[in-house]
DNA sequence: TCCTTTCCTGAACATTCTGTTCGATATCTT
DNA sequence: AAGATATCGAACAGAATGTTCAGGAAAGGA
């Protein structure tokens, strides 16, 4: 017997090659006029070998995202030392511009998927992922503040971070990941 | 010659036949699996009929669209009596309220393409719509009050709106738009 | 090194959808 | 009624999908 299947190095190239042209199409048109034909052009790989990895296209956007976000939400919680906070950890708000300073440095990558026009099963992930932050490291309560739903709140307050995101990529995040997290706590306050 | 060629009964019955069928199916797949075939099948309309009126799928989905926003969006300013306001007629708050009775009066075709996976074009026409009635009657500069970009705070804004829409779709509009208002004037205050 | 297992290849294939064309037919406007 | 216009329906080329299979290549274990 083997030992990990998933170890075979045939398979780990494979599958970068696949996702790394993927990628690398998705800088040049949106992801549905990307066909399962323009990826094993550029990934050079035989059209069988895609379908063995991939069910379809979009299991292929799933993994990009999964593997994206992983980045993105398993960095706040290990003890990151590429960006240095005057305090320890565990605040939300510093976890949250940690989180931009994540996005900055791999600003290329991100980009990519993140201006993609029909990217929402991306967005939707981050805002499912953000909600769990938030749930874990957030304030007490301030939905019973404003006297709203808990739920409606949790809602607004991620959506809110996203947009502020989005607004921070579109304008080719000219300021500091500080910045922004200023900004959008001087909103949401 | 002829009078406005749109006036022809056919081309009537032929658009609203597609645009029914299309709308239709909305409530079933999303716009990304339906196809041409699907459309003229459930419309009873030849295939070279449906290129006659529509360049592409795309271009149905953007007349779809524009049609849904025009009664949205025209709604608020023609003087309606199908809802009373205490006031008379200008604030932006009342004008939200507006729409939020618009969306709910009309709620199964609209929910149609709210829920669609795929509707960020919708969205997106949704906030630019959104964005200009806020320019015209909003505050005076509720973002300099809180040291903000201009554009920062008009996208926050007007997204913070939509998702509030967004999320008082998802749960059958259970409270009423003043509620829902109320909500979010509390949040975005 | 040899051997077995596993993976990739490349071509072929049946299906499905797209977008276009065209003559025949139905329906409109005047 | 007559001429103008829209629809029908069938056919077509082209492209993409997802599957299959035999042969070759490369990995890991002994």
């Amino acid at each position: 017997m083997y030992g990990k299947t998933d170890m075979d190095r045939r398979i780990q190239k494979t599958r970068t090659a696949i996702m790394a042209a993927f990628e690398a199409l998705l800088t040049e048109k949106r992801y549905e006029q990307i066909t399962v034909q323009d990826i094993i052009n550029r990934a050079n790989v035989g059209r069988s070998t895609f379908y063995a990895h991939f069910e379809t296209r979009d299991d292929l956007l799933k993994y990009t995202c999964q593997e994206l976000f992983e980045h993105v939400f398993n960095a706040h919680l290990s003890s990151e030392k590429s960006h240095d906070f005057s305090g320890g950890e565990g605040t939300l708000d510093m976890m949250l511009t940690h989180i931009l300073y994540h996005l900055k440095d791999d600003r290329q990558r991100y980009l990519r998927i993140f201006s993609c026009e029909s990217a929402d099963l991306f967005w939707r992930y981050f805002q499912s992922q953000l909600e769990v932050l938030v749930k874990r490291y957030g304030a007490k309560d301030p939905a019973a503040d404003k006297k709203v739903p808990e739920d409606y709140y949790m809602n607004y307050y991620c959506s809110a971070y996203i947009e502020s995101v989005k607004w921070w990529f579109q304008n080719n995040m000219k300021i500091s990941p500080e910045e922004l997290a200023a900004y959008f706590a001087r909103v949401t306050v």
